[in-house]
DNA sequence: TTGTATGCGTTATCAG
DNA sequence: CTGATAACGCATACAA
């Protein structure tokens, strides 16, 4: 494919097809998989443009196709660790099956439908909304204009294609660790408490702890995923006296971490703490922290599978479950 | 622009025309600024455009204009959170004068030039690359097809157009500090060795030591940008004595902060650390590290520049310095 | 300023 | 299986 220095002007299916000797028609089809060609004229297509230097136009082709092979995927937060590498993973396996990413970076506050109508314009096939703040299910729909929307680690009050981490299971293997570890005085630390998969996520952990007879000795809110949230929400626990702390995310979790040891805090010992995600700062020795592993991989091939699919009918739902991670933050070797 | 509920299939300009009376021309002026039209007519048509939800096709336009708007990034390693901070706010930036980002995730490895088929092919206007490996300039210039592609945080060995940090004057703003903290046994623990980037580094940090007669001790490679690569380099670099080392970038001076520290070296009495790019996690009280910060926002605004520029004639390579920010990893205080 | 007509590069329909 | 021809939705040269 590099045998030719690039032209500044890339060469047409019609120029090619004048420069062997066949017709337009002929080198489109050559082109496109399952077409009536004999396999030797479309080899000696292929081989045409291979010394040629042609590719295929494929904004022309989206316009007779009405298909773009782009997926817009929409964030609003890749300060959290966890979303780049969801997002790394999910424009590598959107690759793997022919499709290239748009990237709808949504900031906060003021015009977001602004922000939003290049999503339209642009004719994406599928929106993949990763975004856990911010829009709403009415101006997602919206600016999908018709186009397939699937929600990936987010939940939808409609019903929205949604994959998603099963947070109860999630939340739930946490209280049971604690359970298990024998501790009984538990902090909760919230994310985006307004979120879907923020109150579900508490939801289910403040249900298990009631079931077990554990006592939530305190709560914390916070108003974003970060570090520093963390650490501000591990202060205003302390007072508590929780023998254990489950923060939503790892990324408080590791705020947290910061906070209570500088506080002279010893960890376990004293507090056990836990996190959710499964980033790789998690696992490193000098936070080593326990948490519920997201499903990344499966969440992804979800995904995938559901922006190749014809028609979503059943399983517009779907939540996997993760695995709990049982690292130094919560076991005292 | 959502008074009405999106219907399955958008409306063309051509029949929003016809509903309202004028020439599909007319609506196409309405929306091309600097277009001749009476700002009566315009008005006109953008209300009506608004109230049936008329958007233009992006992808229609491609076709006349030969411009899609578009600036294909190419990435290939969004585990080092510098990366993603980068492409977080240059997609903002872009999406601020009207581009959209299509991400180019490049794994390494195999089939390199496959993945770069779908950059020729969507015709992105600009390339702005910032995978600091993988493509030689020879690949890269094949991949833009006679398109402009932007060096970022990056460097060529050709002309391309560049924008990059002054990695020459942050190394020597390190050896400086160091200097003025009176350490003398310098140990330099590497990234990529082998890109250019690497290289200026390393060059200009080993430069500067004999300058000032202060002697490299001891230098340890690593085969990636890496927490782990950061953690192994320390502990190889131990057995020289450093009392100050200098880690390519942040992702690795953090790894080192924790070898260092688990094996009961204290910071910065015993040894001093720095970094370089001055990602979020530095600043973290748990880590506290000196560093030599990117000036991000300057790059980018450079890159953006060079992506609306008509021509790029002089300034084709702009190395922006940035600042050391020092901090308790060098600092007794 | 406005409308009419043409073309962008491809895919899809229709004959042969 | 192959070639000619008609869209696709918009921007622009040209005519009015």
């Amino acid at each position: 494919m590099m045998s030719d220095e690039s032209p500044a002007r890339p060469l047409t299916s019609r120029e090619l097809a004048a420069l062997i000797g066949v017709s337009q028609s002929a080198v489109s089809r050559a082109f496109t998989p399952g077409s009536s060609i004999s396999s030797k004229l479309r080899a000696r297509i292929l081989g045409a443009a291979h010394e040629y230097g042609y590719q295929p136009n494929a904004i022309a082709s989206m316009m007779t196709t009405k298909r773009t092979k782009i997926v817009g995927i929409v964030v609003s937060d890749m300060r959290n660790p966890f979303y780049p590498a969801l997002i790394e993973r999910l424009t590598q396996a959107l690759q793997r099956v022919g499709f290239q990413s748009l990237l709808f970076n949504i900031s906060p506050g003021a015009r977001i439908e602004e922000q939003l109508v290049a999503i339209r314009t642009y004719n994406v096939d599928t929106v993949i909304v990763i975004s856990a703040t911010i829009l709403d299910d009415r101006t997602l729909n919206w600016a999908a204009g018709g186009r397939r929307a699937i929600l990936l680690n987010r939940l939808s009050h409609q019903d929205m294609p949604t994959v998603c981490c099963d947070n109860v299971a999630g939340a739930r293997a946490v209280v049971d660790h604690f359970h298990a570890i024998d501790r009984h005085r538990i902090g909760y630390v919230a994310g985006l408490a307004k979120t879907a998969v923020g109150m579900t996520r508490q939801g289910a952990f403040t249900t298990r702890l009631a079931e077990l007879g554990m006592r939530l000795v305190g709560s914390a809110g916070s108003e974003a995923y970060t570090f520093e949230a963390g650490w501000q929400g591990a202060l205003d626990l302390l007072a508590a006296r929780p023998d254990a702390i489950f923060f939503a995310s790892d990324i408080l979790a590791l705020g947290g971490l910061g906070a209570l040891r500088a506080a002279g805090v010893r960890i376990p010992e004293d507090i056990a703490v836990a996190g959710f995600d499964d980033i790789v700062m998690a696992g490193w020795p000098t936070n080593d922290l326990t948490t519920y592993r997201q499903p990344v991989d499966q969440l992804i091939e979800k995904a995938i599978e559901m922006t190749l699919a014809a028609e979503i009918d059943e399983d517009r739902l779907v939540l996997l479950p993760g695995e709990l991670i049982i690292r130094g933050s919560t076991s005292g070797d």
